[in-house]
DNA sequence: TAGGTGATCTTG
DNA sequence: AAGATCACCTAT
């Protein structure tokens, strides 16, 4: 279980993200999430070996990746796997639950309200997630996951993942998943 | 479809 | 020390 990351970014599917960060409760619904391998996938930051960027994917599983990309998004990814292992899960999209003031606060006026929690760097912004959250245990009481009904397999739909072309032929492989028909993903391609 | 944006990694 | 790169977003 905890060895496959593909699997586990599938489970994740339908959990509930939730944040207490300044002040404010935020839960969502996680609708779209993408695995990424440490061994054996070039798409991963870990697969080249270890840096100061990316050394907490190499520690015990449960804590949070974060990292600035762009220089402008904050991208929250889930650290999955044993000491070692590099694998991690990164959340692309959710629906929001609980928190919505907080979020729109956050993100300010946007044209449709789809957006608020959708795309991982849209997603960061709305649940107060940046970079000083690099490390922070996932069982703790700023970031934590909520059990919550699984979603049906085929609800789930498996495409391959997006904005990785320099990792040749693993960009093609089908480790992005999403909820079928959800709105609040973000763009379907 | 292109440009903003800044940390990170590599090279010299 | 400098330059290329990048798991994205928004607007034309």
């Amino acid at each position: 279980m905890r060895d496959d990351v593909v699997q586990i970014a599938q489970d994740l599917i339908g959990k509930t993200l939730c944040t207490d960060v300044e002040g404010y409760l935020c839960k969502a619904k996680i609708t779209e999430t993408e695995a990424y391998r440490g061994w054996g996938d070039k798409a991963c930051h870990a697969h080249l070996g270890i840096t100061g960027r990316n050394q907490i994917m190499f520690e015990e599983g449960g804590q949070a990746y974060v990292y600035l990309c762009y220089g402008i998004h904050h991208l929250f990814n889930i650290v999955t796997n044993i000491k070692g292992n590099a694998d991690a899960v990164l959340i692309r999209a959710a629906e929001p639950i609980q928190g919505l003031q907080a979020m729109q606060l956050r993100r300010g006026e946007l044209k449709n309200q789809y957006s608020l929690t959708s795309g991982p760097g849209n997603l960061s912004k709305a649940m107060g997630i940046s970079k000083s959250h690099y490390g922070d245990s996932l069982v703790g009481n700023t970031i934590w996951i909520e059990e919550a009904p699984s979603v049906k397999a085929e609800k789930i739909i498996a495409s391959h993942r997006v904005g990785i072309n320099y990792a040749e032929e693993d960009a093609l492989l089908p480790w992005r998943f999403r909820i079928k028909d959800s709105l609040w993903t973000s763009k379907p391609k």
